[in-house]
DNA sequence: AGGAAGATCTACT
DNA sequence: GTAGATCTTCCTA
């Protein structure tokens, strides 16, 4: 099981969200461990992007973003915590959203969490899968690609499968190029 | 204090 | 399948 080096993360959002697609998200509990398989992302700028947190420059909520690539980057909207990672290139701005993942392990105590029995309904969305995960602001800015954090994104034994894209879900302002990936005919890509 | 935000759930047609 | 209420922070005034 290969962690992710920082230098994946040091590259175009948009290559990396791509890039990202099928590997294994590890969230670490203390009692276990919860993984899933990464099935659909979304890139995110800086100042460019009306639709990123970082359009309107550097604040204290947001600074992670212009920081260190490879480290969590977890925010609230409508009642909901977005799990992202900082990736950009060197002077940059940016971030992945991991919108939606297929559960691997830990799939019970994911249902608890969640408090339903669906496994199509567990994981198909951005909210969704960091309820499953148990994640929350407290692991805002940990860094992935130490084995030994919390939550951790490794390398995917190499299964072929086809990507799509598409404009990004939910924005107000989006960019007019596609920033959304996701593995085609997964059934947990989140649908709309 | 007020409002906006990368969404989700529920309840209908 | 679509529409509407409502969920919780953090920012800006």
């Amino acid at each position: 099981m290969k962690v992710l080096a920082r230098d994946f993360y040091d590259r175009e959002p948009a290559t990396v969200a791509k890039d990202l697609l099928g590997k294994i998200l590890v969230r670490r509990l203390g009692n276990g461990i919860l993984s899933g398989r990464i099935v659909e992302t979304e890139a995110y700028y800086g100042k460019d992007d009306p639709a990123s947190r970082a359009y309107k420059g550097r604040k204290p909520f947001n600074e992670l973003m212009f920081m260190n690539t490879g480290k969590t980057f977890i925010y609230m909207v409508h009642a909901n915590w977005l799990l992202n990672i900082v990736a950009h290139k060197q002077g940059q701005v940016g971030g992945i959203l991991i919108r939606a993942i297929e559960p691997l392990k830990g799939t019970e105590t994911m249902l608890k969490n969640r408090k339903t029995k669906d496994m199509k309904d567990l994981t198909n969305g951005p909210g969704k899968l960091t309820k499953a995960l148990a994640v929350t602001k407290d692991l805002n800015g940990i860094d992935v690609t130490k084995r030994d954090s919390e939550i951790v994104i490794v390398e995917a034994k190499g299964e072929d499968f086809e990507t799509g894209s598409s404009h990004r879900i939910g924005v107000k302002h989006d960019l007019p190029q596609p920033l959304r990936f996701y593995i085609k005919q997964n059934k947990f890509v989140s649908k709309s």
